[in-house]
DNA sequence: CCTACCGATCGGTAGG
DNA sequence: CCTACCGATCGGTAGG
């Protein structure tokens, strides 16, 4: 399937591209520049611009709700669902850096039903793990905290871990899970 | 002055809309249209956009700096510093919560000289923070951390302290800033 | 995959 | 503060 493969490529490229200079300000004829191609070549492969954006952002959010959904199945006291969760964000930030950092800072820009459908999956998302949060506290393995500030707390930091991967990419992935692990959650006894 | 005053109230709205849409997805006749007049006008009071978009991020980033500036010079330990500094983010975030987001969102459209000048002021102020941290923990305040992503971490939360806050517009100042200390400071002995 | 090209919109200027 | 307008650039199409 060339043809798969060569949308894979257009779409690995406009996740750079969109990462760096933003979706507003990177051209077709940026992302076909890089390709080595004519912008109107790359209409062959896809249909639009903000087609590129939905699918680059969709997919990376599937990963997450997956993930999740996997994390809420699992046989795991509450504390270790949510050691798991902040594993799957190192996990997937180191791999797929570049998406990730779209699903942070360029979500504003989907329109219409697509950025219905995100901000859904975002909404479910952000429920799944606050419950998942407030089990750890009223189970009396975290600290006394305001949960959800506590929530945008944790989240908020791993939202940003592309940037600060970005800035230390040498780093090993299980120390970094571990690290993560330690910082984020507020233990009550160490 | 009115003069003074009209170019105060386009930034205003400028911000608003900045934070919006993105820098790059907002036009000048959007932001005449906010201020019911017609692009042209605009430039009566201003002499571009990007100087728009460069005089909000230098002010508000003179805000962190002057905050710094007091603070490192003031006679309080290292752990009532950081503390101090978490307030001051609580503070400004508070009074200025649409210039905040642009600080965090739309710093990467600066070109020239402004990007440079805005790089440098964010490195110092990302040093001195980094400063003091270290103290903490090297005097014995605060958990051994990694404190470079301890920091990381900190600076994550607070700059996205923003979104938060906008959501929950109502909270008490104080409540917040005594809430977001107690969340981020991660003392030894409780 | 390319050349040629379109209508829309952009930041900004001239002139009053 | 407005009307009239400019050159540049945008996403995208036609046709091969």
């Amino acid at each position: 399937m060339e043809k798969l493969s060569r949308k894979e490529q257009i779409k690995t490229v406009a996740a750079r591209l969109f990462r760096k200079r933003g979706f507003k300000a990177t051209s077709m004829r940026d992302i076909a520049k890089a390709m080595d191609m004519e912008a109107p070549s790359l209409y062959n492969h896809i249909s639009s611009k903000r087609q590129l954006l939905e699918e680059l952002l969709m997919s990376i959010a599937q990963s997450f709700i997956l993930g999740m959904k996997e994390v809420k199945e699992a046989p795991l006291n509450s504390l270790e669902k949510l050691e798991r969760l902040i594993k799957l964000h190192v996990d997937i930030t180191i791999d797929h850096t570049d998406a990730v950092s779209l699903l942070t800072n360029e979500w504003v820009h989907l329109e219409g039903g697509a950025a219905l459908d995100f901000n859904a999956l975002k909404d479910d998302y952000e429920k799944d793990f606050k419950g998942i949060l407030m089990a750890c506290i009223k189970e009396g393995h975290l600290k006394e905290v305001n949960a959800d500030l506590a929530m945008f707390s944790i989240l908020s930091t791993l939202r940003w871990l592309y940037s600060w991967y970005s800035k230390n990419p040498n780093v090993n992935k299980i120390d970094l899970e571990q690290q993560m692990v330690k910082l984020l959650i507020p233990t009550r006894n160490e």
